[in-house]
DNA sequence: GCTAATATGAAACCGTGTTTCATATTCATG
DNA sequence: CATGAATATGAAACACGGTTTCATATTAGC
């Protein structure tokens, strides 16, 4: 046996889990949890949020105009591998792209610039059809 | 007249053109200029950084991996428009890439998949060549 | 139930960045 | 050059996200 599994980091999933695609920050979860039939401490939530990442549970990952890092349910399914990320900077929503266009572009920035693209980590960001048709309204 | 200059904000800028392409965070300039002939504080060094990224001198960006934001000369040349940055995860560089092929991209991602990219604020992360000939070693 | 391995959480800490405020510098004008 | 209003500096205190420490509690194999 590897791991003890806790009430604290059952609850921590169950939440984010529960928040579908939304992005989620330790401070919000920590607030979430600070009262309540299950109360989670501060430094739990932390050390819950690292080893539920480092399992491939949660995706982790920071975005300019949000202070720390942002977590999303991933559910251990390697859901970063062979496809690219779309962020909009309106909502804040992460849509994932499988395109033959964009595999034939990580292959031609390969053989005509001399760069391997890290497509789990890259992420375009930009605004989606819901916000450009909202006027960017939320 | 809008701008008074001072020595210490003429120092920062110099310091970070001296550095070329490199990038650099609010600390490391903060220690070059604790002692030395043209000492500056840091309180100083954050609200240069800041007026300087203003004026557009100065790009900043942040990057996982790399504690606070960094910043990168670029003169006031608007050099982040109409064009996708390529970020080497192992050396740091950020290159700059125009291309014909990213603007079809750009064309594909709005018509088919409806989001507007924004350019200025997309990075490839990946790795570059001189790091892939290196196996990794900088 | 017993025990070793592991997890929790309050408090203290660290690093990045901002605010405050007294002092110093810039620069237009006389 | 002297004056003065606008602006910049910097030490200290603060704000905030995140980590470390350490005593205590929980888990799970026996």
């Amino acid at each position: 046996m590897r791991q003890y599994n806790t009430k604290q980091r059952g609850a921590v999933l169950d939440y984010i889990r529960s928040l579908g695609d939304a992005h989620v920050t330790a401070a919000e979860i920590v607030s979430h949890f600070s009262r309540g039939e299950q109360p989670v401490g501060r430094t739990t939530v932390y050390r819950c949020l690292d080893r539920l990442t480092g399992d491939g549970m949660l995706r982790r990952y920071t975005t300019d105009g949000v202070s720390g890092a942002c977590y999303q349910f991933t559910g251990g399914k390697d859901c970063c591998r062979e496809h690219f990320h779309l962020k909009c900077e309106r909502c804040g929503r992460l849509e994932h792209l499988e395109c033959g266009a964009l595999s034939e572009l990580e292959r031609h920035v390969l053989t005509r610039h001399e760069f391997l693209v890290n497509t789990q980590k890259t992420v375009f960001y930009g605004t989606c059809k819901k916000c450009v048709n909202n006027g960017g309204m939320v």
